[in-house]
RNA sequence: GGUGAGAUACUCAAGUGGCCAACGAGGGCAGACUGUAAAUCUGCUGCGCAAGCUUCGAAGGUUCGAAUCCUUCUCUCACCA
């Protein structure tokens, strides 16, 4: 049994653990979870701290859970937020509910032959079942409000500093996490919920529920939430969340995102999202202090994060459009691209269609920046342009220029640019 | 149910009859610099090439003129019961 705990520690994940729990862990193989909320069909990069604790945890050789939270999203967990959530309805809800247990599998094992196969669980299957007089009798009576109000979460918000007070459905849903806990533990011998730190309150309902009904004893683990170096919120770029479905965020852009982050940053997130070992971390943190402008962490990061989520083949895509777009690729560059080669690279970027017509009559700069869809009106293209921040097929260009046929890569595209960073293509159809 | 406060652009927030397309801050975008960074500096941030047009919770009204005054409505919050 590997030591579980050590490993997370060294990595700066371990937030707070229940005294106990690392010599219980070395000691027994042992059954843990975390749950996920389906707040959306697809999860986001914030999720994938937890994920890849499951994956240590799996990895130490214990049993791990992802509990997909089919009825607790439907209550809402007032931790960290300081308003009242909105509710999912009922379809939505089981439509997330898939799209992120297909995420999880691939990152866990769920192989059943394996010694310790991960499992997947949704609350709604047994939560659904029960009526509300049973839950007041059976949990309800277990726990007392006086401890209810004592959680941080709930007290932030019953604080008279808090403009929005609290409703009677997210003060109950620490008891709905704390059934939760407590029903894997009675069927499926579980003994441990690890989480972010912001769910240490509602973990320990658990913990509680289950040495009051069951005299039981359970165990808990919090990791640290992931910051960034410069106060933003981790995981939300200027477009929205960063996704794990390759369909909201591209492998491209996702592995820009990790490639983009802070030297600090790096630091800290090598150990956390890769599986690199502590000696090999080391080295390429030496490395990257001498020659900080080679980015050294921030390519591992990407390349490990980017392969673990979304495959080798979509990392090598990656870096193929990120030389092309942030090196030294002129025009005649891209027009030498086939049409393949060429859509590999700019998978992702937003595009519109065109009819041919269009091109051949001549088409204005302004129109081409405004009508389909890039930016979003006349004056916005005229700001730009003189801004000087336009680009046609990576060269700068001013008011005047018109596109002709003659800029067509592949006979088919337009590539349009706005600043660095911003791309949008135009399809002749 | 009672009392009070409030609703202004992406967010916070100023503005209480003309000087308001609306102070300021944050955010965002862009340019310079750079490592596709950080920090910094500069510009932009309702639509329109422009004349001008449409905005300050909604609908009406008063006025030469309304974000600002009046009426009704909708919603939010706090306190009390």
């Amino acid at each position: 049994m590997m030591n579980f705990v050590e490993e997370l520690r060294w990595r700066g994940m371990l937030h707070d653990v229940m005294p106990e729990t690392e010599e219980y862990l070395l000691k027994n193989k042992t059954t843990g979870y975390i749950g996920f909320d389906p707040t959306a069909d697809s999860l986001h990069i914030g999720s994938l701290v937890p994920i890849i604790l499951l994956m240590h945890f799996q990895q130490a050789g214990h049993n791990p859970i992802a509990l997909v939270g089919g009825a607790t999203g439907m209550v809402g967990d007032p931790s960290g937020k300081s308003e009242e959530r909105n509710l999912l309805d009922e379809e939505t809800l089981a439509k997330n509910v898939a799209g992120v247990k297909g995420q999880l599998a691939r990152f866990l094992n769920f192989d059943s032959t394996s010694e310790n196969a991960a499992q997947l669980v949704n609350n709604y299957d047994w939560m659904k079942e029960i009526s509300l007089i049973e839950f007041v009798r059976d949990v309800g009576k277990h726990i007392t409000v006086n401890y209810m109000m004592a959680k941080d979460s709930v007290k932030k918000r019953l604080d008279s500093e808090s403009q929005t007070g609290m409703s009677f459905t997210e003060f109950t849903y620490q008891l709905f996490q704390g059934y939760d806990f407590y029903h894997l533990y009675k069927e499926k011998d579980c003994k441990l919920q690890m989480g972010g730190s912001d769910q240490w309150g509602n973990i320990t309902t658990g913990t509680e529920l289950i040495r009051r009904k069951a005299q039981g004893k359970a165990y808990a683990l919090t990791c640290k939430l992931i910051t960034k170096a410069d106060g933003s919120k981790f995981g939300k770029t200027a477009g929205g969340n960063v996704w794990l479905d390759a369909n909201r965020t591209s492998p491209y852009k996702y592995y820009q995102y990790w490639l983009n982050c802070s030297d600090e940053d790096a630091e800290n997130y090598i150990k956390i999202f890769t599986f690199l070992d502590k000696q090999t971390i080391e080295t390429l943190i030496a490395e990257h202090k001498k020659t900080p402008h080679l980015r050294i962490l921030q390519k591992k990061i990407g390349e490990e994060v980017t392969v673990m989520t979304h495959g080798n083949e979509a990392y090598e895509n990656a870096i193929k459009a990120s030389n092309i777009l942030f090196g030294n690729s002129t025009a005649d560059d891209l027009k030498t691209l086939d049409e393949q080669t060429f859509l590999d690279v700019f998978e992702g970027v937003p595009q519109a269609e065109i009819e041919r017509s269009a091109i051949e009559k001549s088409l204005g700069i302004v129109a081409a920046f405004a009508d389909y869809g890039f930016l979003k009106s006349n004056g916005e293209v005229r700001r730009a342009l003189s801004e000087n921040s336009i680009s046609v097929n990576k060269e700068k260009v001013t008011e005047d220029f018109v596109i002709t046929k003659n800029d067509l890569i592949a006979d088919k595209f337009v590539l349009l640019q706005r600043g660095k960073k911003s791309y949008f293509l135009l399809k002749v159809v």
